[in-house]
RNA sequence: GGAGGGGUUCCCGAGUGGCCAAAGGGAUCAGACUGUAAAUCUGACGCGAAAGCUUCGGUGGUUCGAAUCCACCCCCCUCCA
């Protein structure tokens, strides 16, 4: 009646709810049991979001369980509307496709397949969902559904309540497909426990109730919390956007740095929620925070444990070769191997020959994607925000992008380091 | 099919003929303070170095002048059938 794996997971406040409570840790305690979790393919990549979800699954592989990571190329097909303000616009099929596949390989990362009897599986709604007709569906799975207990959900609620927006018929549909998706993987994989974001509640109970209704089998939902930052802005979103976790999409360098960044409010819990340290040491952390005057630890110990979670060993040394030299180093000392190499770990870079210069810096800084217009380099000159080599420009020299770059200047004749603000760099190489 | 309500700059949301590139808030960016924090304060925040140019669902029109008025169209919501 006691499973240690949720006290554990409890501790880390990672539970939110759990269906089938008073039976679940004895259930999982009772063997190895499988569980799934769904991945929709709304994009190229998964971002931090679904990092919760995905340590989760290895949090139960390493307790003894198999995990399976679906990937809903169906799922997706038709657009989650859970506690979504709108309808959303559909992706062609051609385009889904692409991202599932894209998504198996990276969810393939955090669970292991390699694990004996309880090794991993990346499967595919589309598998089962694809081949059904409709009168198949509305009669077999539709039929389990009332329309009353749909629309009572809370995740479609204030799609159905509030004024000025609405659900379409497709998306109400969501729900029953991801139930089918429980059933159907408890036929055929004997999965007995789905886990999920909080917003995924309704959607896993659903799942519950058709698995019983059509196999007869008890199964269990556990959901996660809804990961929120002390300052109440949304968290994986920062100034350049989302976070992903395709290091083309977001380097590990700038995946480091969002880590680094956290409030020191939010970094003991995210350490709980995105790293496999104890609980004690985490604790341990925090009070010698608390205890020390000046800067924390624990984003250092967070983005140290998550990037190398999620970019490995040498995409943490990237990152952290390129913060040590930028925020600590003095960049005279860098050799031009340095250089090329922070350029190769994911220093935004650029590459411009000198007679193509544009007429002004606020020019060739937003083109460098350093600001998101003129406005902001303009505002950053007038107070001297932006430096080259370490030496501070003023708005004097917008018009002279010559002279900013120096021939004499330059590290290894072709190198600079420009920065903007006290965070953003860039380094030119200029021929 | 009928009746009504609505589409404003990233988001929310004012604005109902000139004073509107468009209040206010949020987000974001920069500065000060700091710890590459938080809180706070300051500045910026359609594009452009500037002159200037382009916005208020779309297309036309009225007017010296429109986000604001008119016509038609598209989309969304609510209720009725």
């Amino acid at each position: 009646m006691s499973s240690a794996l949720l006290e554990e997971l409890r501790a880390r406040g990672l539970i939110f709810q759990i269906a089938g409570e008073d039976e679940l840790a004895g259930w999982l305690d009772g063997g190895s049991r499988t569980l799934y979790c769904g991945f929709d393919p709304t994009a190229d990549s998964l971002h931090i979001g679904s990092l919760v979800p995905l340590l989760m699954l290895r949090r139960f592989q390493l307790a003894g369980h198999r995990p399976l990571a679906l990937v809903g190329g169906a799922t997706g097909l038709i657009g989650d509307p859970s506690f979504k303000a709108q309808e959303r616009q559909l992706n062609t099929a051609d385009v889904v496709s692409g991202w599932v596949e894209k998504l198996k390989r990276q969810v393939s990362q955090f669970i292991d397949f390699e694990a004996g009897e309880n090794s991993a599986e990346v499967v595919n709604n589309l598998d089962w969902v694809a081949g059904m007709d409709v009168l198949t569906f509305l009669r077999d799975v539709g039929k389990h559904f009332s329309v009353n207990a749909m629309i009572q959900k809370e995740s479609v609620k204030q799609r159905i309540e509030r004024e000025g927006s609405g659900i379409s018929y497709t998306e109400f549909t969501y729900m029953i497909l991801q139930s089918f998706d429980f059933a159907e993987l408890n036929k055929r994989y004997d999965c007995t426990l789905q886990l999920g974001g909080s917003d995924q509640w309704g959607n896993i109970t659903g799942g519950i109730d058709l698995t019983r209704r059509l196999n007869g089998n008890q199964v269990f939902g556990l959901t996660m919390p809804l990961i929120t930052k002390a300052d109440g802005t949304k968290f994986g979103k920062t100034e350049s956007g989302t976070i992903w976790l395709d290091a083309k999409k977001t380097s590990p360098y700038a995946f480091y740095q969002f880590w680094l960044g956290c409030a020191d409010a939010d970094a003991y819990r995210f350490l709980k929620y995105f790293t496999f340290l104890d609980v004690a040491e985490i604790d341990a952390i925090e009070r010698s925070d608390a205890e020390r005057q000046g800067r924390p630890e624990a984003q250092a110990v967070l983005a140290q444990e998550v990037t190398r979670l999620v970019h490995g060993e040498a995409g943490l040394s990237a990152a952290q070769r390129i913060t040590e030299s930028l925020f600590s180093g003095s960049i005279e000392a860098l050799s031009k191997d340095d250089l090329a190499q922070l350029r190769q770990d994911g220093l935004p870079a650029s590459s411009i020959v000198r007679a193509a210069f544009p007429d002004t810096l606020t020019q060739m800084l937003t083109d460098a994607g350093m600001a998101a217009s003129g406005k902001q380099v303009k505002d950053a000159l007038g107070r001297n925000a932006v430096t080259v080599n370490n030496r501070p420009l003023g708005w004097d020299d917008n018009a002279r992008v010559d002279a900013c770059f120096d021939p004499g200047e330059a590290l290894h004749s072709r190198y600079y380091l420009v920065r903007l603000g006290k965070k953003k760099y860039h380094l030119f190489d200029i021929e």
